[in-house]
Parts: structure tokens; sequence; C-alpha cells
DNA sequence: GTGCGACATGTAACCGTTTACAATTTTAAC
DNA sequence: GTTAAAATTGTAAACGGTTACATGTCGCAC
């Protein structure tokens, strides 16, 4: 069989079956609405030609693109891979292709927008951890594009999210169930884009210590740091507090940053929980090692959970913004 | 402004400016080609229509996709992310859109394989970490679409890599040079999908103890693990071994096994490199933190090299296989 | 004033499908 | 054997662009 210039076309296959482009199509598309043995003999052909359809064309003629759209800082959660994956899973479980973006930049940010709604590209969108503003909300509620945020939320959009207040409060009751009264806050910026989550699971983390008649004293029992390495510094000058100040629990928002806790504990020669007791979130697979307590966050769940509400609204089901909240699990370990 | 029920196409706005199709079409994509005034009206007209010109549908003219397909095991490397970011900063200045494809079992393998060639569905391909059958290879060379291998290679393809054969050399003249004689060796199975580069860095590896009189003895001397839980299991039975047959140096071919060893051994009370000396592969965030010595590879570089190759085996370049080799670089830090 | 090339624009075919509608054939009831 | 309904198939018009080619316009040298 020599190979091909030209791929064959579906008038190729009609001309070789001896029947219309129609009926190649509906054999195709609608194999029950062509007779039993034309459909045979038309598949034979499609098979000896070895012709695949031009899905190029069939989405210009049906105006749909079988793609998703799927914006995220890579890098601003560690728990990135596992979202993707459960989105690529379902995606691909519907045929759907999921085109990547990595938004890391505001100037990448507004260009995303900007080409969001060029030419029909995507029959729908995924925006994972960027909170977008009332601004762009509103410009994505009213395009003709579906649009889920995953990761965060907005009152105009549907979203898939986790509780993050919820997720404070877990923290704050099983560190009062465990003894401890003096607590310390740790929050992670998430490279400034999105100052949210932190905010909030502080929120439910405060709520609970007030319900117990506890408090977060001052400005020195919370901090956000950015990065693992800022986590160790603040070490020291909280472990230099006179014993009677210090806190004997910390709640981190962020498994990476409890982690470089505990690790700089580690290497001051302390040790969790009896020296300090450490909470992180996430439950990331370094958690595991580290006997780290954490809140768990159906990661790869909620990347399932965003496509299929995506694809509810593109089929048309219920169009209205629809919020879904993914339920959060304490994981136990040692570190408290 | 109404929001429209349907966008407006290029002839809407040929009517509304009073050209043909065919001169909107010019000022869009040869502005030179038509008269400045016409041209100044013509682009008044597109922005007061909020036109966007379809991009399937100038796909279907054109012949091309303006999209790049992009299959890996996502979890295979722990380097995913980097190589990842590489490449679709360059897809996405290049204007090309990123499909991405998660390969992680055989079953999935497959079905992309097949379906890589419905459709004409992307302009160019890159496969990165699964090195491809030699089957697969010659399918892939045949295919219509160029190809590009990243973090693996074959004969018939192109491909972007990193030396694995001179990492093992690398870390085998480091550690030989800090006066270390008792080697071993530790490789990851990369989750059964390519024992290569393992494999590699260990022959060079091999080489060099070779060339200075040296050996990896027995089978006592190497392993292979999968995960990092293993790596630590690993490190009684070396340890408990009487001093004179103990190795001093242990090369690691992933920093995430690597580190493992080096929290097992904090657990211990040992410190690298007087207990054991270790060093890994890739540099990780983790090995900075750890002051781990490794062999560092250019993995955001490698991504974006993968996609500068296929582009330009797209526009027509050279089209013959090209494989390029990426240099490593020896990070040296305490743990050796 | 004529002729000719350069430039600007329009006409219409084409890219490869899907699908409404029309035309034809089959089925089955009488 | 009729006949109406159902099933099958074909015809041709979309889908929304690009572009080869034809046509028309203009400037300028002669």
């Amino acid at each position: 069989m020599p190979k091909r210039a030209t791929p064959s076309t579906i008038h190729d296959v009609a001309k070789a079956a001896g029947v219309s482009v129609a009926t190649v199509s509906r054999v195709l598309n609608r194999p029950h609405r062509v007779r039993e043995s034309t459909r045979r003999h038309v598949q034979a052909v499609i098979h000896s030609l070895n012709y695949r359809p031009n899905e190029t064309a069939r989405n210009l003629s049906t105006g749909r693109t079988l793609s998703i759209s799927v914006a995220m800082p890579f890098m601003a959660r560690d728990s990135f891979v596992e979202r993707l994956r459960g989105i690529e899973a379902t995606s691909s479980v519907n045929a759907y292709d999921l085109v990547m973006s990595n938004i890391e930049s505001v100037v990448r940010r507004n260009s995303y927008y900007e080409s969001l709604f060029d030419g029909r590209r995507f029959d729908g969108v995924v925006i994972a951890t960027l909170r977008p503003s009332d601004e762009e909300a509103a410009q994505l509620a009213n395009g003709a594009m579906p649009v889920v945020l995953l990761d965060t939320s907005h009152p105009l959009l549907s979203s898939v999210d986790c509780d993050d207040v919820e997720g404070g409060r877990l923290a704050a009751h099983h560190l009062i169930e465990r003894g401890h009264r003096r607590l310390a806050f740790l929050g992670d910026t998430e490279f400034g884009f999105n100052f949210v989550s932190a905010r909030e699971r502080l929120s439910g983390f405060v709520e609970v210590l007030n319900d117990a008649g506890l408090a977060l004293g001052s400005r020195d029992e919370w901090w956000i740091v950015h990065s693992s390495h800022a986590a160790r510094t603040l070490l020291s000058p909280i472990l230099d507090r006179p014993a009677a100040e210090r806190p004997t629990a910390i709640f981190a928002t962020s498994d990476l940053t409890a982690l470089a806790l505990l690790d700089g504990m580690e290497r001051l020669g302390l040790k969790a929980p009896d020296d300090l007791a450490v909470i992180g979130y996430d439950d990331l697979h370094g958690a595991r090692w580290k006997a780290l307590t954490t809140i768990r966050q159906p990661l790869f769940q909620s990347g399932v959970s965003a496509i299929e509400l995506l694809l509810s609204q593109m089929g048309g089901g219920n169009t209205s913004p629809q919020q879904t909240l993914l339920p959060l699990e304490l994981i136990i370990r040692e570190s408290t």
C-alpha cells in the first residue's frame, strides 16, 4: 500500500463505496439510520482506505471544538499535578482535548483573558486557583462559553472548591482537643495571585478559637510567608520566647511550609508534637513520610468534579452558577 | 451594545464595511496588500462589531490546527512540572495550543497512539519520557506529523535529551575525587514505563569506576527501588555491614530517593557525607534545602528546546531526525 | 492619448464535514 | 394489488474562513 500524499476524505470513501457522502457520514454518526448491508460495505471501504474523518471540518460543521481550556499557575500549589490528573482523566474519557495554559504573570493573565474568547476555540473553560476579579468574572459569565472555577470561587460563576473556612475549623478543633491553648498560624501567599484561601482558613481557625475562649493574641501569632525557606527562619524567633508565651501548636496552610517547619525543628534537635505541634494542609506525599497531621483535600476528585460540572453545563443542563464544596478530611499523624 | 446571539462573521464585517470578504481577510492576514485607507476603515468595522475570526474555519481552510500534542506520564518524573513549563512557555509564545495527554497505563498508551493520527488534529507532537517501541517509532516516523521525543530518544526520531551516561560519569568522577572507593548505586524504575535512563546512568557510573580500577562489587552494591519509602528501608541493611564492606558513598538516580536516604539517615542520627556520602540526580527544590549534591538537568530548557525543534521541523526545515543532547551540571553541596 | 505595469479589489472555488429536505425504495396492512 | 407509512438514500446548502484568478483603477512614460 503506497503512502498517500494526501489522506482520503469522505468523498473518496463515498465514491469508492458507490454511495453519497451523506450515507458515509451517517455510517459514522448515526449507524442505525442506514441499512445493515450498506453500513457494512461502507465500513469495509473506510477501513481499506484507512479513512479518518477530519476533525477540523467536523468541528466547523457541528460548531463545537471538543476541547477545553484549562488555566492554572502551575507552581502555585504543590497540589497542581493531582488536580490536573483528575481533570485530564475526566476530559479524556469524555473525548475532550485539554488545552493547558500556564498563568504565572499578570501579562499572561491578561493575554489569556483576551484570547479566551477568540474564535470560539473552546467548548468550555476551567480556571484553577486564579480567582477572577469582579470584572473578569462578569466577562466570563456573559461569554457564550461555560466556565468552572476550581480551587477558588466567585458568586457569578460555577465552581468546585473546598471549604477553606471549614478547614481552618477542623485544624482548630483538633489542636484544642489535643489540649493546646496557645496557637499560631502560618499562611502562604500563593505567589501573590490569590490570597483568599489562606485568609479563609485563618478565619475558620480564629472562629473556633474564639468560641473556645481562645485567641490569636497578637500579630505575633500569625505570619504569612512566601516560601519554605522563609518558614524555617521563623522558627527561632518563635522558640526563643519564654515558655509561657510560646505557642505550643502551629497551623500551617500548606504542607510545604509545615514540612519545612518540621525539618527546621529536626535540625535544632526538637521533636513534634512535644516541643511544638504542627498541623498542615493538603496531605502531600511528604506529609505521610514525615508523619505530619494535616487537612486532606480531595485533589484528584476536585479535578474530576470540575470537568463533570463543566460538561453538564456544556450539555445545556442547569446553566446557572453552581457552587460545589468538596469535603475535607482531618488526617491525624504524629506531629500533633 | 446588545449581546449578539451569534458572533459576527467575516461576511458581516464585509457587508458593514462595504467591501468583499477577501478584502477583510487580507486586512487580517496581509495588511500591506490593501490600501491604507481601506485597511483603517475595515479595522474600525472589525473593532466595532467585535469580530474575531473563527479559528476552526481558519484551520480548515489553511490546513493547520495551531495545536501541539504533548504526551507524558505526569508523575513519572518529579521534574514533570519544570519541563512542562518550558514546553508551555514556548508554545504559547508561538501561538500554539498545548494539548495534554497523561499516559499512565498501557491501555491509555495504545489509545493515544491510535488517536494521534486521527483527523489531522495536531500540527506536531512531543512525547516525553515514554520511550516508543521500534514499531511505534516507525509508525511515528512515517506519519505526516513531526514528532519530537523529550527525555528519551530513538534512532528514528528527533529528540531532546540529556546524556544519562555522562551523568553517571559525572557522579562517579566526583565521588572518586572525594576519595571514595567503595561505591553503591540506587536506581529508580520510573514506574515500569521506561527503564532506560537509570540503566544508562548506571553504565556511565560503572565505566568510570572501572577506569579507576574500582567496581560495583556485587549485586549487593546496587538496587532498583520503586519509591522513596523503599529507599529508606534499604538503609539499615547497608549500614549494618562491617565497616570494611560498607559503601562510603551512594549514587541515587533521583533526588527523590536521595532525599529519602538523607531523611532516613537523619532519623538514625547519621550525617552525610561522613557516615555515607549521597549524590542525587535532577536538582529538585528539595535538593537545595537538604544540601544534596546532585546532577542538575536543564529541565525548563529541555521543554523549550523540544518545542523549538518541533517548530523548526514543522516549518519544513531540516526534517531528518535530529538528536539534541543537553548538558548536565554537577552541583556540589554538603552531602558529599 | 495610448499602453502598460503596479496596485487594489472582487468573484468564486475550495477546505471536509454535517444535515435539512427531497426523492426513492421497502414494508406491511388492507 | 393498492397504498400509506416507514426506512433508506441522495442532493445541495450550510459552517466561516483563505486565496487563485479575474477585473478594475491608477500613474506615468512615451
